[in-house]
DNA sequence: AATTGAATCTCGCCC
DNA sequence: GGGCGAGGTTCAATT
């Protein structure tokens, strides 16, 4: 896609018919055309949503004072009527690598490594991703008591969870220097069926709250993650 | 708001941590500084969602080739490194006059209870959401035989919408004042399955075009929309 | 101010 | 590709 950005700025009104009919009256406002031949029509204010859009697949046809924006799959029409053009350039951005998330389940890891008292009374910390041959544990524990203990620890705990600890503690239990390991299954929220397979497996369950996590950590320091 | 929007093509790597953490790596893209300090990274491409954002209420630091720009309420931190700044405008668009909607849920519902008979020959209303103890139903008519009939109004008609009724017809058969009442799910487009699961419950589907509907409907006097 | 529910939702997962 | 569920949901209307 070669044409990429163009950022107009223009005194326009925009007429949306689709789902909905929707109508702005002539102001200043930023259009954004994309690549890919969406446009965003934004204002100085409000949140992260333009006041108006259209979402690709979509032509643009330019016609004197008036832009049709066209989805070529629903249908759905913006007209934009430019009063007065008082900006408009264009910028060759590329595709863009995209977003990383190091998601909840990621952030939640430092959390309990940070603080493992969380996972029970006495706990401290072996190391993160500890190193198995089928693949690295969250977290590995002792116990109040010097017992090995292997955290699996998810955003939301379903039956799969169960499995992959169950595997790990499988392994690790075949390790004279490490048995015996016990396992805890740590999520935000724990499906019914996942906590029943983990207790019948002898796994125990806690759920944790990211939020009071977050609070009970030290954060006088920048971690900067 | 004097400043107005800023908008800066710039390569750039972003750092989110707030509800969770994320990472951009370094690229080129859109940054548009809207004058209530809330900021918008954008790509050529993807919906009208930006890559990362911050709303506000924040503030930003210019740091060099570092900004910083953090939520005043939350605390939520932006990131954003500039590598090269390849365009830097300002532009004064003043407040937006605002977006009018037309043709929401309500809009639709008003001109069914206007004219009952797009749902049925000889339907009459009896009020529009009439009170249920697990919520309104959106209309109450009777048919041409004097029989209640409950009115689940949608934009879009899918599943939820049906099992919404649903709960509704249940409750309301239990009033053996109303009983036996009847149930119409009706939509501007209502999905296959969602038809088949009402078909099968004995609900009723009707679609309703909402261009013929405002025709049928007296407008005589101004609706406002 | 808190709550509720739709959204031109978007986005990702899994089937 | 459709359904399901979550989102830094956002957004508006209502209590």
């Amino acid at each position: 896609m070669l044409p990429g950005m163009r950022l107009v700025v223009a005194r326009c009104s925009v007429d949306y018919t689709g789902r909905l009919s929707a109508h702005l009256p002539m102001a200043p406002r930023l259009l954004m055309l994309k690549a890919d031949g969406s446009i965003l029509v934004h204002a100085d204010g409000g949140s992260y949503k333009p006041l108006n859009w259209m979402t690709p697949p979509c032509t643009l046809k330019e016609d004197d004072a008036v832009w049709t924006v066209t989805n070529t799959k629903s249908g759905d029409q913006l007209r934009i009527t430019i009063d007065e053009v008082l900006h408009d350039s264009t910028h060759e951005l590329g595709v863009d690598p995209g977003l990383r998330k190091d998601g909840v389940e990621a952030h939640l890891q430092e959390l309990l490594a940070a603080d493992p008292t969380a996972l029970g009374e006495g706990y401290t910390l072996v190391r993160r991703e500890f190193p198995t041959a089928i693949g690295p544990v969250d977290l590995m524990c002792r116990n109040a008591d010097g017992v090995s203990v292997a955290i699996e620890v998810k955003r939301r705990g379903e039956i799969d969870g169960v499995e992959q600890l169950t595997r790990y503690l499988e392994l690790l239990n075949r390790d004279p220097l490490l048995a015996p390991v016990q396992g805890v299954f740590c999520a935000q929220q724990i499906k019914p069926q996942a906590r029943v397979l983990a207790e019948d497996r002898g796994i125990r369950c806690v759920t944790v709250d990211y939020d009071a996590l977050r609070g009970t950590v030290d954060h006088t320091q920048p971690t900067l993650f």
